[in-house]
DNA sequence: TTCATCTTGTAGTATCCACTCAAGGTAACG
DNA sequence: CGTTACCTTGAGTGGATACTACAAGATGAA
């Protein structure tokens, strides 16, 4: 099916408030009618350009669980106070609307298979980024120790997340950052 | 508002009911329907014995949390072993279906107001168990060294209980004691 | 300009949900 | 037994939801 610029615009317009909504609202949240007023379009055109609901938000979602992947130019080079900074800022900066996306759906919307293996998928290669940091610093360190540090770095960071946004008093930053110094 | 014995045995039975729900279906499959059906009782009969469908299912969790306290009646000799072993039982035991629900429930509260509120609360008062079982096995430790330390590990564990979640095989036991060696 | 094709808004439809209400039934107690 | 409270039923209410039908308008290739 062809189409035509106009409606291509459209579509993007409804991505965008759909993101903006995920964010605010949650999965849960999301109602058609509050995409279409967001975007200043009828359902009518919704469902001209989207099959249900349901693609527009997996599409979104699909963006928000890629995004949680660090820029990887830095892989093979980067330390792990480096990554370990680039979460805070994923979570704090502007794109903590699609962080927040992403901690919903680990959280607690993976009843869909497929993107339970996504997120998975995701998780993994981000442990495997941080235990390679780990091991650059510490060549002392057992594969499997250095994994394992990966994986508690990681879950402290996710931890902190969620009561972050839970309360915007919690300094992440410089509990992110302890995370870094031995005990 | 006094309760006769029926109404007591009615009320232990929705319970049930909604406990068995939520380990099956998950929060979103739950209806009044489903309960009031498996109960064996009208929707009547619930609303005389709760005001909302919300109530009971908060009453479940909070049954299923305080099932495995490891001090119920607040003495304060527990430990950080106890304390955390208490949570990975919460995750990984018979109730599993139901930690599965309080993650859901905390991560509504990345958005929701009101869960946000409800969730900092219960958090805050478990921090503060961590920090004082902490506060009591290292007296050295200064009360906000000892609060980070606390926010740390519980963050952990929730970080470990996302990933439990998604991936089956991630052993949660293993990385929960972890937490507690020197690194 | 023509016209097939796409786009749009609106006014639905069907379905589901939590929750209410009123009236009759039952427990507790003196 | 009589009285007061509580319990129970189930049809019904109001509101929200995703999605559709359709007529009218816009687009763009020839």
């Amino acid at each position: 099916m062809g189409r035509y610029r106009v409606g291509l615009e459209t579509r993007e317009r409804i991505l965008v408030a759909t993101r903006d909504l995920l964010g605010e609202v949650g999965i849960e949240g999301v109602t058609l009618k509050a995409i279409t007023d967001r975007a200043g379009v009828g359902a009518g055109s919704f469902y001209n350009l989207f099959e249900t609901k349901e693609q527009a938000v997996l599409e979104v979602v699909r963006e928000a669980i890629a995004a949680v992947d660090p820029d990887p130019s830095g892989v093979g080079r980067e330390s792990l106070a480096d990554l370990v900074e680039a979460f805070v800022r994923f979570i704090t900066g502007e794109a903590s609307g699609i962080a927040r996306i992403y901690l919903q759906l680990a959280a607690s919307g993976l009843t869909d298979e497929r993107m339970a293996r996504r997120v998975l998928r995701s998780h993994r290669r981000r442990v495997e980024r941080f235990r390679d940091a780990i091991a650059r610093e510490h060549p002392g360190t057992g594969a499997e120790e250095a994994e394992a540090r990966a994986e508690a770095i990681l879950a402290a960071l996710t931890g902190f997340a969620i009561t972050w946004f839970i309360d915007p008093r919690f300094d992440f930053a410089a509990h992110a950052a302890r995370l870094l110094q031995p005990r």
